[in-house]
DNA sequence: AGCCAGGCTTTCT
DNA sequence: AGAAAGCCTGGC
C-alpha cells in the first residue's frame, strides 16, 4: 500500500501513501473535531499521542514520529491498510450519478479509526451544533477534564479525557464546557462507563446492529449517535448515519431512501455516506452564500 | 404500540 | 433571526 524512505532527522521520516489520502477532505468531512491546522499541515491528538504531519509531495507525507509509532499507531489510525480507492470503484456512474459525482469529489477521504469512548461523547456533544461548535465544546471538554501534555517540540495540549476524569467533573467544572443541556447526557455516559454498562471491549465483539441496540440504552444516544459511534469509533464501514443533510440527499435524490442501492455498496456504505454527506453540504453551502 | 409536536442550550452565519 | 452530524418527554 504504501513505501517509506527516511529523511534522516530523529523521529522525522517521509511516507509514501499511494491510495485515496487528503488531509484537507479529511479534516472537514465531520468525523474529527481536534485536528489543529498549523502552517501547511495538522496536529492530530490520538489518545496519548500527537502527529504533526505535512503534506511534501503529491503522495509524500512528512510525519515527527518514527516508523515504529507510524506502524503501530497512525497506520491503523488513517486505516492505510484498506483501499479506498478500490470501494470508491464500486459506484457506476450510470447506477447512481449522484453518488458518484459526490465520490469523485470526495476523492480522498477515509474513515479514521478513532477512538469509540471519545467519539461516543464527541457525537453526543454534536446534537444540533454545527462543526465549529462542535469543535469548541469539544476542547473544552478536554482542557477541563483531559491530561495536559507537552509534545516534544513543545506543543501543549490535552488528551481526551477518560469515563473517570469526566466524571469527576463538578457540576460547575462541567457547566463552563457550555454543552448547554447535553451535559447531563455526557455526565450520564460517564457514569455508565464507570458501573461497566457501557464496554467498548465488549461492544467491539458485537455485530454492528447489536452495537447501535447497546449504544441506544445510554441516556441522550439515539440511533444518529450510535451510527456515528459504530462507524468513526468501532470502524462499521457498513453504518449509515442519517442526520439533517443525509436525510435532505436520501429525501430529494433517493425518492425518500427507496432508491438508494444500500445491497450494492454493503459493507461500505458508510464510506458512501460521507462522500454524499460532504458533497450535499457544500453543495448547499455553495447555495446559501450566492 | 407507534407517531408526532414541542422543548432544550449554545454558537455560528 | 435562523439554523446547526438530535434526543427526550408527553399526548394522542
Amino acid at each position: 500500500m504504501y513505501n517509506m524512505k527516511k529523511v534522516g532527522m530523529r523521529g522525522v521520516f517521509v511516507i509514501r501513501i499511494e491510495d485515496d489520502f487528503d488531509l484537507e477532505k479529511i479534516a472537514d468531512s465531520g468525523q474529527c473535531f481536534r485536528w489543529q491546522r498549523d502552517g501547511d499541515g495538522f496536529r492530530i491528538p490520538f489518545r496519548d499521542s500527537l502527529l504533526f504531519i505535512r503534506k511534501v509531495g503529491p503522495q509524500d507525507y512528512e510525519v515527527d514520529c518514527t516508523e515504529e509509532e507510524f506502524d503501530s499507531i497512525w497506520r491503523p489510525y488513517f486505516d492505510l491498510v484498506r483501499s479506498y480507492r478500490a470501494i470508491r470503484g464500486k459506484i457506476k456512474k450510470k447506477d447512481d450519478p449522484v453518488l458518484f459525482e459526490a465520490a469523485k469529489l470526495g476523492q480522498g477521504i477515509r474513515i479514521l479509526k478513532q477512538d469509540p469512548w471519545e467519539m461516543l461523547i464527541t457525537f453526543i456533544i454534536s446534537q444540533r451544533k454545527n462543526i465549529p461548535a462542535i469543535r469548541q465544546a469539544v476542547e473544552a471538554v478536554c482542557r477541563a477534564a483531559g491530561k495536559k501534555k507537552t509534545a516534544k517540540d513543545g506543543t501543549e495540549w490535552y488528551m481526551f479525557p477518560s469515563a473517570e476524569e469526566i466524571a469527576s467533573l463538578s457540576d460547575e467544572a462541567l457547566a463552563s464546557c457550555r454543552l448547554g443541556y447535553r451535559d447531563k447526557y455526557v455526565r450520564a455516559a460517564a457514569e455508565a462507563a464507570l458501573r461497566g454498562e457501557i464496554d467498548f471491549r465488549k461492544l467491539s465483539a458485537l455485530s454492528h446492529e447489536d452495537c447501535l441496540v447497546e449504544l441506544q440504552k445510554l441516556y441522550g444516544v439515539g440511533i444518529k449517535v450510535a451510527q456515528c459511534v459504530s462507524l468513526f469509533g468501532l470502524h462499521h464501514l457498513d453504518a449509515f448515519p442519517r442526520d439533517v443533510w443525509i436525510l435532505r440527499v436520501l429525501d430529494e435524490v433517493y425518492d425518500g431512501g427507496k432508491n438508494y442501492r444500500f445491497d450494492a455498496y454493503a459493507p461500505y456504505n458508510g464510506v458512501m455516506q460521507q462522500y454524499l454527506f460532504e458533497y450535499y453540504r457544500n453543495k448547499n453551502a455553495r447555495e446559501v452564500s450566492v
